[in-house]
DNA sequence: AATGAATGAGAATTCATTCAT
DNA sequence: CATGAATGAATTCTCATTCAT
């Protein structure tokens, strides 16, 4: 089965799948995985809990599918952000932006993501080649390998550090923690850059 | 209450309850928090259900325990690599290398640490402030500036940043997707190193 | 929350509500609060245990439910035997002798109050004044003292008196211990009459 | 098994013994028989959990001797009021006193006692005829009837009667929602008198 | 398609009782 | 005698899932 196959754009989606979806995400991330049953879904969607099971095999299912779904959303961005026909330094930056202003207005999605990656439900998961997400990022630091702007590294390695200081920021973010303003965060873009960049 | 207060080293601790912690570590990284009931727990750790009762008041307060547990051995690592009294730069690669190090050998730990810090368990913590681990780091960039090494930049972003690249490539291994040999994580460090030193 | 709003009528309750009903009267007269698990309610009641917790948010809301409806049958008996139109005294009679048969022949349900009253959970109840039961029987004893039928006392002892005494009665011969043919329990009614009518 | 035979006076009890009925009494007092673990007994009473087991045999047997043992105190009760050399009428008064005085003044044992005499426990005590407290209370009555003060009723009747209406009286004083001044308990008193006296 | 009452397996927790010290 | 940690059967309650309407 592949996971990209199931995938349907939000305008094709039934009102009360689209509600489902929606549901699911606020209360899993006010409540968890686990504190949020079914009938707390069906009620906050404004269906009845049979109802749900006629989208939905089952409960697995559904937040296998809402992750692919939100996983969709990711892709859109960096499908987006990474292949405008710029520079590529400046198509980092952007990036970056992209994603990190993506994650920090859809809190939900992000905080889901990070439960679902966590949990077991993600260990039976295609692996990462198959991922088109990781292999749009590995397909851009290859990119700028290629076009000798940064250091010759994994693009793996390239990626993952990448990514991770974007969720972590918003992530932060999302906490209350700590708010950045504009120059702050493009502070922290040049740090990474700065790092991954080849020397010239 | 001051998490921090209620932790017991490893020797103090009576057998069963170092068995428990054990056993629910080992479990909840296979099966996730909701699939690992008080009886499974029970029947690994070799003790009768009722028995963790008497350790702990409830699953999430085992829960809780085990990670200020987990928690207080990632603070001995920064506790021990932080302070030694080389220079910044050879410190920093000291800290990195042994987290890195502590996280890829304690999987277990790893992911009931990113299961628990990602589950509503720990919007109930304490605040970053009072964070010990958090404290040591802030404190350990703090000092790279001050002595002129590192970037003028918030230590937060500067210990967020470092932290997320450490945990995710120590996930990244812990995944099989990729394996480190010695010179790539040396470069990894160096990548991170450059972005974040001060030129000179 | 006023108790009497929550009642509903039997003709009105869904047949599974009034086996649950009936199954815990029966159980819980042979066994007690604590000597019947909502397990055997289900079971006796021919219900999946689950079921019970659609109707009913716990087992104390569950018991607390089933004195009310069981006080309401008791409140019932009162309206219909003290509101006749009928000399004073005569009503004292049909009154008492009303209760003591609706008592004698519900065991299950006399037995349920008499755990009830004496358990915890009463102790939490509305106070008397907003009691249905007790506020007919006091206005049924305030009349007879204002028909100057009655002694002066205070209609709250002459309604504790007289409930005391037939339930008392009731209990008697529920336990087998005793049984009274008409006339003894006309004596019994009388001696009552005796000590509470104003001599004239 | 003859109950009055485990019978010991409260002196030649031990220290241990006399902590665990009193505070038996005191938590059932409040909790009911269920709201009361014998670990909590335990704590009450300063011993540990084991200790109890040295001086009965199970919970049931620990809340059968307190029922005993409480039933001891109200029979000395009724056999010092009882027997007094004067008046019957005289004496019934004070009977009546003596024990309404006693279960107001000792109300864990008032609430315990209407606990246990409602439990599945008391269901299978020793039949009437062999109950102390009974037995002087029929044989008190009897004296009134031989000796021509009451009116030809069964002393059963005349006991059950008078022994609910005390305890009534005594639970309403305990629930705060009545109290009585001694003007008032006489007028109950008389009240019962002149039911059950016969004219003369 | 939609409903939501009903199911029942399974989870967390309690607690009377035991027994090694 | 006394202790209290340990036991594990029993209990309350939850919740994913089904199915008659």
């Amino acid at each position: 089965m592949n996971i990209q196959l199931e995938v349907v754009s939000m305008e094709q989606m039934s009102d009360k799948k689209r509600a489902i979806f929606k549901s699911t995400m606020e209360l899993v991330r006010e409540n968890g995985f686990h504190g949020t049953p079914m009938s707390m879904v069906a009620k906050h969607a404004g269906v009845a809990a049979g109802t749900i099971y006629h989208y939905f095999e089952s409960k697995e299912h559904l937040l296998r599918e809402l992750f692919n779904y939100a996983q969709q959303q990711a892709v859109a961005v960096v499908e987006r952000e990474s292949t405008a026909t710029i520079p590529f330094k400046e198509c980092f930056f952007k990036l970056w932006t992209g994603l990190y202003t993506f994650y920090r207005d859809n809190q939900d999605l992000l905080r889901f993501f990070e439960q679902f990656v966590n949990s077991p439900y993600h260990t039976t998961m295609p692996p990462l080649a198959e991922d088109r997400f990781y292999t749009l990022l590995f397909a851009f630091f290859e990119r700028g390998i290629q076009e000798g702007e940064l250091k010759k590294v994994s693009p793996k390695i390239l990626a993952t550090l990448t990514h991770s200081s974007i969720i972590s920021m918003a992530k932060m973010t999302a906490s209350g923690r700590l708010h950045f303003d504009r120059k702050e965060l493009q502070q922290i873009q040049q740090l990474l850059w700065d790092g991954i960049a080849l020397d010239r």
